[in-house]
DNA sequence: CTGTGTGCAAACACTTTGCAGGTGT
DNA sequence: ACACCTGCAAAGTGTTTGCACACAG
């Protein structure tokens, strides 16, 4: 059984040639990806809607998470170990340079924010951008 | 000469009935806006195509600033006193109430992030979810 | 076998572009 | 008067929904 069966099986889903493709796609790159630059990656014949579907699904079930995008869209990375279908442990910053265009997750924990009595935080999402080290 | 009128002076922008329009239904709202939310505020019969571009403007202009969204959205916000045509000065958390859907600039700093060895931050964009302080 | 995933068609929503005419300065 | 703004039409793009069939478990 391939890495991305065992992956899929972990999160409770069902291992079809369209998600492994999609996962693939994932594990082969190492920044968040959009659903245009998924479907680019896709054969050509892949149908759009099921694409959608399957981001949607991998979403719910916590294999990958949301990365905010600055223009107003939205990409997924890949969970790193501490997700599973249970919770997610989301506390990292997420980098887009403005010269190659990526985002990627970095290991930088968000600091603590102290905010006005009365609100409370639950999930925090960090985009920075600037010029990435290959860039630079 | 009226209050919005001046605003607009200020950012170099004519003063037209659409523009005051759209900069009471920012300064009537203390939280950012999206763009259906303010399509719903105005006269029903108000061009949509022409409110794109009074967005795009305002943005331009910097009138008003971008508001990251979790549906990977964006909304709009009025800028501070510390932003004008020459430039912003933004560095203040947004907060997304997850009960009343609100999200609103919070006077909160962001806090400086260390950044790998190479990463240059030029822009920081910090959306928190939570609960807000009415709906506590 | 059964429930879930897929592909297709169509509807729907969102955003952009071009142009003719109107309006603020 | 001139430059800019607006409204309309149309095209382009992105996203959702329903249904019949295929397939994984």
């Amino acid at each position: 059984m391939s890495h991305s069966d065992h992956l899929l099986k972990n999160f409770d889903l069902r291992s079809t040639p369209g998600r492994q493709e999609v996962l693939q796609i994932f594990l082969k790159n190492s920044h968040a990806l959009s659903h245009g630059d998924i479907e680019r990656s896709m054969p050509k014949d892949f149908d759009r809607v099921t694409l959608y579907r399957t981001l949607k699904t991998f979403l719910d079930k916590g294999l990958v998470h949301k990365v905010l995008d600055d223009e107003g869209g939205l990409k997924y990375a890949l969970c790193n170990n501490n997700c599973s279908t249970q919770g997610h442990h989301h506390n990292h910053v997420h980098f887009k340079c403005t010269i190659c265009g990526q985002t990627s997750c970095l290991d930088v924990e968000i600091p603590g924010i102290k905010l006005p009595k009365g609100y409370k935080s639950v999930e925090t999402n960090l985009l920075i951008q600037g010029t990435c080290v290959n860039c630079a």
